[in-house]
DNA sequence: TAACAGGGACGTA
DNA sequence: TACGTCCCTGTT
């Protein structure tokens, strides 16, 4: 166990900011995810925190997929005092983080994304890790489900995960699988490249469009200057920022704004 | 019951 | 650049 006293970091907020399926809440101060094949239980009341896992693997792998390191009280203090609106949003979502997930989960998370709803997106994951993730045990023995790789996804037919509930994205992730088998795509060359080289290379997947590159950009590659841009922070900037979002200021961490600004528009009253 | 929208992208014009 | 279409589910 591993307990910890951490500013900006609230796990009810980075669950819901819809970054990560794969992160959910047992119960009151508790949640659970799955990610690097493992699966991490946190209990979380007023700041303290209590990973339920040796304080290696807290160092090796959580610090880390947590971006505990990285201060981000910086950036917000760096936030134009007279925007009173981008204020009040990291206000609000100032326990967010941006997670350090893997690409290959990033990719087909947000291929599923499109046209699609954050209950179902979570569902359909669920499915496919559940039919061809393997299987693993807490050290309590229950049984969860890593995230498939691509050669496993990569063997089957377009339409085949239609039976995970994935509608008309099946043949996207399935050829994108074959992709990275392939070759065609090299996700390990794409993690050593730069923002814009990466989202152009990501761009040529079948099914991934500008606003899913992003999404895999700033969750996937942890590159902070990607700026998603959805329904919702389109509608979002069309009524605060008539001008165009101040991107110049804000240069290298636009990605942590827009995801305070997505939150705000999700669960901030109006 | 039917219609509609939901964190888009593709193909065609 | 614009528009119809793709699949499925929960909501109205």
């Amino acid at each position: 166990m591993v307990k910890k006293q951490i500013e900006n970091f609230d796990l009810e907020q980075i669950c819901n900011s819809g970054q990560c399926f794969r992160m959910e809440k047992l119960e009151e101060n508790k949640y659970r995810v799955i990610a690097n094949d493992r699966c991490l239980d946190i209990y979380q009341k007023d700041g303290e925190c209590i990973f339920n896992c040796s304080l290696e693997e807290f160092a090796e792998i959580w610090e880390e997929y947590f971006d505990l390191k990285e201060d981000y009280k910086f950036y917000i203090d760096q936030i134009n005092p007279k925007d009173t609106y981008l204020l009040n949003a990291a206000g609000m979502g100032r326990g967010i983080r941006i997670l350090n997930q893997d690409l290959w989960e990033m990719i087909v998370s947000f291929l599923i994304s499109q046209q699609n709803n954050i209950v179902r997106i979570r569902r359909c994951i669920q499915n496919i890790c559940r039919e061809y993730g393997e299987e693993k045990k807490t050290a309590s023995g229950e049984s969860y489900y890593a995230f498939p790789k691509p050669d496993v996804l990569a063997c089957l037919e377009e339409d085949d995960l239609k039976a995970c509930n994935l509608g008309y994205r099946s043949k996207y992730v399935v050829r994108a699988a074959k992709a990275v088998v392939s070759g065609d795509i090299d996700l390990q060359a794409i993690e050593k490249m730069k923002y814009a080289e990466a989202k152009k290379e990501l761009l040529k997947i079948f099914g991934v469009g500008i606003k899913v590159a992003d999404c895999i950009c700033l969750f996937g590659l942890h590159h902070l200057e990607a700026f998603p841009v959805d329904t919702h922070i389109n509608q979002a900037l069309e009524k605060h920022y008539k001008r165009g979002f101040p991107k110049r200021r804000y240069k290298g961490f636009e990605g942590i704004l827009q995801q305070y600004i997505f939150y705000y528009e999700l669960f901030g009253e109006k």
